[in-house]
DNA sequence: TATAATGTAGTACAAATGTACTATAAAATA
DNA sequence: TATTTTATAGTACATTTGTACTACATTATA
């Protein structure tokens, strides 16, 4: 079992590479602090089995090295470490055909059990990856039950009539919640309202 | 190690039970076929350390029962099974507890790997789980770049006189570029044009 | 070069929208 | 019980929006 280690912190790496002699019998770890170092090791050596790669490196980052480790050494899974979990990030990185992502806060035991699981042919990315997925929610802003329905029909961009008949309710009945909703939201037409209630993740 | 199986197709019971035996020294299966009968044996037994449960099912749904779930056996994690990955229903299930979803599709080695790591006290998410994030993007609609960016504008709740001052044409000029666009959206309002572009994400 | 597409701007008009009021009944709350 | 909130509905009026035209200059394109 032969493991590549890109990372630029020393210490890091040196915590990491006791995790992964658990992962199996006859580990060699490779490592170095840049993808420039990791290239030439690519290249001198036979392939890896597992490449485990830092996405904040100085230099060329991760992501934009990705393409080169991919040519140099296709067979072997690369596998991002990263301080942060920007979903947008996570995504990319497996549209390019990165097997995994795994966050530096895990813990040992799991990151074991990840990296096995990528071994297999699996994927691994953190549950918390679907955080920044939804809209921000504004708590502050409180809109009555009616008010809400309304603003999901005007959001759909219904006119006051369509309103008025899908509710059975008066044209006027319809604007009166209106203008309350415009008020609360601090708008002064309904696509602005659309568009607050987009941001604000009201719909 | 004792696991709970909870799904109504008898056939995928026996696929699964034969994978889990697998998954350790001594596996103890219970299996059912709904939540109904799987409240029954938790109550008859003490503690699982594992349960699966189907999304799915008849009558009570996977999500519906995963409070009482919760609530007889608040040690055992519970995973999730599910022929979909809807992204949302996902998210859902992991802010309300789940410490694993995963679609039935996945090959068995990955699934014990899976298992082997939520048993650690990881969570497994599938990888395609960020699929349904992005909006659809509809390349047969064609706007010209004075149109999107007026409709940017419409879609922030500028009015016609607004946007007219911000790119120093008149009036007149907008209305006819939002008549275009209306035409190409085949929609009938302004509001209806913003939410249009929100769903084909042309915003 | 002729033609089509794009961006500009105008007039005119009907419909929709938004505001400012008043008013009433039911439900929730102090 | 008194008060507030919510939902309902009306009138009246100014503004905005959207459509249907015509018109012209510039830029691509056949």
């Amino acid at each position: 079992m032969k493991i590549l280690l890109v990372d630029d912190h020393a210490l890091f790496r040196d915590g990491l590479k006791l995790i992964l002699t658990q992962i199996g019998n006859e580990v060699e770890i490779s490592e170095c602090g840049s993808c420039e170092e990791a290239y030439r090791i690519i290249k001198e050596s036979e392939g890896f089995n597992l490449i485990l790669l830092d996405v904040d490196l100085p230099v060329i980052s991760g992501m934009e090295g990705l393409q080169e480790f991919r040519r140099l050494d296709p067979s072997a899974p690369i596998v991002f470490l990263s301080g942060s979990d920007d979903h947008k990030l996570i995504k990319r990185a497996l549209e390019m055909g990165v097997m995994g992502y795994i966050p530096k806060t895990l813990g040992s035991e799991i990151i074991i059990q990840a990296l096995q699981l990528i071994l297999k042919g699996g994927r691994y990315v953190p549950d918390n990856i679907l955080q920044g997925t939804d809209k921000p929610v504004h708590p502050d802003i409180t809109l009555t039950a009616r008010q809400q329905e309304i603003l999901n029909l005007i959001s759909q961009g219904k006119a006051n009539k369509e309103i008025a008949s899908i509710l059975g309710i008066a044209d006027n009945t319809v604007r009166v919640h209106i203008s309350a909703i415009f008020q609360t939201l601090k708008v002064n037409n309904r696509t602005e309202a659309a568009f607050a209630a987009q941001q604000e993740g009201l719909v």
